[in-house]
Order: structure tokens, then sequence, then C-alpha cells
RNA sequence: UGCCUGGUGGUGUAAUGGCAGCACAGGCGACUUUGACUCGCCUAGUCGUGGUUCGAAUCCACGCCGGGCAG
């Protein structure tokens, strides 16, 4: 329970089914030294504690804040360090919400962890045989949320079928609107409160201001993509991502043209900036690379045409997913890399990358970005741009 | 030093005697459980001093600054 409307309904939803249900906030960040913003999260314990009392269930708050900074702050860090763009959210739900927890919560005789994701997990189907022949569908499938607004499955994408196993997501299948009415109803004391944005967990800090706080400048110049002129200075590559206008600073004295970034290079920690345009180099991509990959169910072996999501809130658009030959591929990153080491263990599959064809070019596929793989509105696995 | 020419928000530009506008940049906000994108709103200017005029970015004089030609 985060302290939001929405993981409050979950539990009420999971008391009122009869479920033997707990309460439990994580606490993964604190703004320790009040670098940036303030301290909500104390109001978010609040909260939470409040709708636990209103639900009648117990309710506690567990400290996984050293393995937050290990698992997520730190490969945030060095992922911007290395000029890709993480993911936190995603990799906070794969390594601390259904990682992490999920272990405490089993450790404490928990049969599941229930979130306030907007997501479904459906039953087990009876047996399909699939078109590639990859065979019989087993397992727990991961779905869209019904509220097609709010669908948060993107942000599961990297999760394992045991950790769907072990999840529960009792806010699937309502829409946002139902939601906000069935608290009210219920006098939840979060009922009418403000949706939380932000980092997960670390609160409605913006990216900028937190990675100003916790990774040195690195200045270098602004340099134009199409003839080499250099046409400013940056503070540092990690506050700016591929297709980013924002903040570069450069006017571009040309009617209704702005620059974006089209691409960091490493050697001189160049800005490379271009004219939004879709022939921009770097800036859409028909085709692109994924590593570390992961599947909720059968992977997915074969060339096969399938749906992806590029980011989070973008419609599903049709794509070719064309998986490299040969097993246990080594993934290409540095093994510092904590998503690279959870994907480490287990199946060879996860170690495999991809080429994806797009049928229409993507604008701004920044690397260290995922895309997830849906067939229809289930949810089949991510991968990592490279 | 003489002549020519130009000077409008942070940047590039419109307005040729009649309400200084646009674009980009910047700020704020909306959207959003990541980074972005997008959308809305806003800040900000006539090089200076005088003069002509009901009225000057616009015309005149001088000055300052930047280009060019002449030397």
């Amino acid at each position: 329970m985060s302290g939001g409307v929405d993981s409050s309904v979950a539990a009420l939803l999971l008391k009122q089914q009869g479920h033997d249900v707990a309460g439990a906030y994580m606490k993964n960040w604190i703004n320790e030294d009040n670098v940036i913003g303030d301290c909500p999260w104390q109001r978010d314990i609040e909260d939470a504690r409040r709708v636990a009392e209103q639900i009648g269930i117990d309710f506690q708050v567990v400290n996984l804040m050293r393995d937050y900074r290990e698992r997520v702050v730190a490969y945030l860090l060095d992922g911007y360090a290395r000029g890709l763009t993480p993911n936190p959210d995603i990799m906070c739900n794969r390594e601390i919400k259904f990682g992490v927890f999920r272990a405490w919560a089993k450790d404490h005789g928990f049969a599941a962890v229930a979130t306030g994701h907007y997501a479904r997990r459906a039953e087990p189907q009876f047996h399909v045989i699939r078109e590639n022949g990859v065979g019989p569908e087993t397992g727990f499938s991961l779905l869209e949320g019904t509220d097609k607004n709010k669908d948060q499955s993107y942000f599961l994408a990297l999760l394992s079928q045991a950790q769907l196993a072990d999840a529960r997501f009792p806010i699937g299948d309502l829409t946002k609107p139902e939601l906000r009415a069935i608290a009210r109803d219920a006098g939840l004391a979060t009922a009418g409160k403000k949706d939380s944005q932000g980092i997960c967990f670390i609160g409605e800090v913006k990216m900028a201001d937190f990675l100003r706080a916790y990774v040195p400048d690195a200045p270098g110049p602004i340099v134009r993509a199409s003839d080499g002129c250099e046409l400013g200075t940056h503070r540092g590559l990690h506050f700016y991502t591929l297709g980013q206008r924002r903040n570069i600073g450069i006017p571009s004295n040309t009617d209704h043209e702005h620059y974006v970034v089209v691409g960091k290079r490493a050697a001189d920690r160049a800005l490379m900036v271009a004219f939004d345009h879709p022939d921009a180099p770097g800036l859409f991509q028909h085709e692109v690379r994924v590593h570390s990959l992961s599947w909720i169910g059968e992977p997915v072996l074969e060339p096969r045409p399938l749906e992806g999501r590029v980011r989070y809130r973008d419609p599903r658009i049709p794509l070719e997913f064309i998986p490299d030959a040969g097993r246990g591929l080594p993934t290409p990153p540095s093994p510092t890399d904590p998503a690279m080491a959870a994907a480490g263990s287990g199946d060879p599959a996860l170690h495999r990358t991809a080429l994806i064809r797009f049928r229409d070019p993507q604008r701004g596929l920044a690397s260290g970005q995922i895309l997830a793989f849906y067939d229809g509105e289930r949810l089949l696995g991510g991968g990592i741009y490279s």
C-alpha cells in the first residue's frame, strides 16, 4: 500500500473477497538529506495506515531501502553514467515489488503479493497450440488493464512466470472512475488523493533534479549532426535522452523548426542534435536491437510478427520479431548492470537478443528503455533497447 | 581618417509614419507511476541623446557599436 487510491482499493477488494490480507508499505527511499523536494513518504505511510485501519487489516512498514538503492538507484545512476536512459520503474517492479518484497512476503507466510497496478492476471488456459509450434500454453497470462487509459502492463514487461504466479492485481478490471467511486463509497482516506507521479518511490521529483543531486556535472559540446558545427555546451549527457527537445537551449533561428537530441557521442561527450524531422539521423528507427529478452510465458524463438509497445501509454504497434540465432548468446552490456545480473540466472533464453523490425519507423527509442511485446492485450514479455 | 551600410526580446526575424507580431530558446502548468513526446499559458525588445510630427522602430541630426569600400 503506497498511500495512494489504487493500492487502497486493491486492499479493500481483497478484504471484501474474503482473503486473509495484510497491508504493507514498502519504504524504499526517503530523500535522506532532503536534497530534493520534501518528504511526502511520511504522509503516504499515514494515509496507508489509516486506510488499513478503515478496512480492518494489519499494516506494517517494510524497510527495503538498501535493496532499492542497490538494485534500482545503482542501476539508474550507472545507466545514465553509461549514456543510457534507464527505466527505474520497470526495474523496481521486477527487483523490488515482485523481487525482494515478494521474497519477504513468502518468508512471512503470505501466498501472494497484490499491487495497485492496472493489469490483469489470467487463470491458466486450456492447452493451446500456437501458430509457431512452440507448444502448449502453460502458466499465467498477464493482460492489459481493462481501463485502456490507465493500463500499466507495460511496467510489468520484465516479470517472469514465477513472479506473475505470486502476483495479484485486484483493480485490473476496474476503470479509474469506477475505482474512485469505490474508494469514495467506502469512505477511504485516500479517495480523493491525487495520483502520484514521478520515479516510483522516490516521490514527485523530476528526474533532472534527482540526477543533478546524485550525478556530477560532465559538460561537453552540443554538436549539430548534419555538419558537425558546435552550437553550444551542455552540463551533462545524463540530462538528455533521444528525441528530447527541452533544455537543449539552442534556438533554431528557423520558423517552426526546433532542435532535438539525436544521439550522444561518448568520445567527447558531445550531445548530437538535429532538427526534428523524420529523416534526422537516428531519431526514427525502422529497426532496433533488443537484449535481455524476458518472457512471461513461452519464449519466442522463431521469427514472428508480434505487437509491441514502444513506451508507456503508446499504442501497440505491429512489428516483426527476429530472434538472433544461437542459444545462450552472452548479453552485450557489462555484468555490473543489475538488469543483466538478474537476467543472468535461470533460463538461457533470457540472454538472447533479437532484431525488431517495425512496420512504421518509431521515434526516440533510447538505449536502456524497454520494448514490451504483446499478442493482443496479452503481455508476452519485453526487451531492452541496445 | 573619408564614404557606404546596418543596429527590433536570449537568438533569428516581421512591421516604411498609426495597437511592435512570429519562430526558436527560456519559465510555469496540464498530461504521465520511467526517460521523452505533446498540449496550454507566460516572461522578454525598437543602440543612445535630441529633433520633426497629433502620432516615430520607421523621417532628420549627432553620438556609440558592427560590417563593407576607400587607403
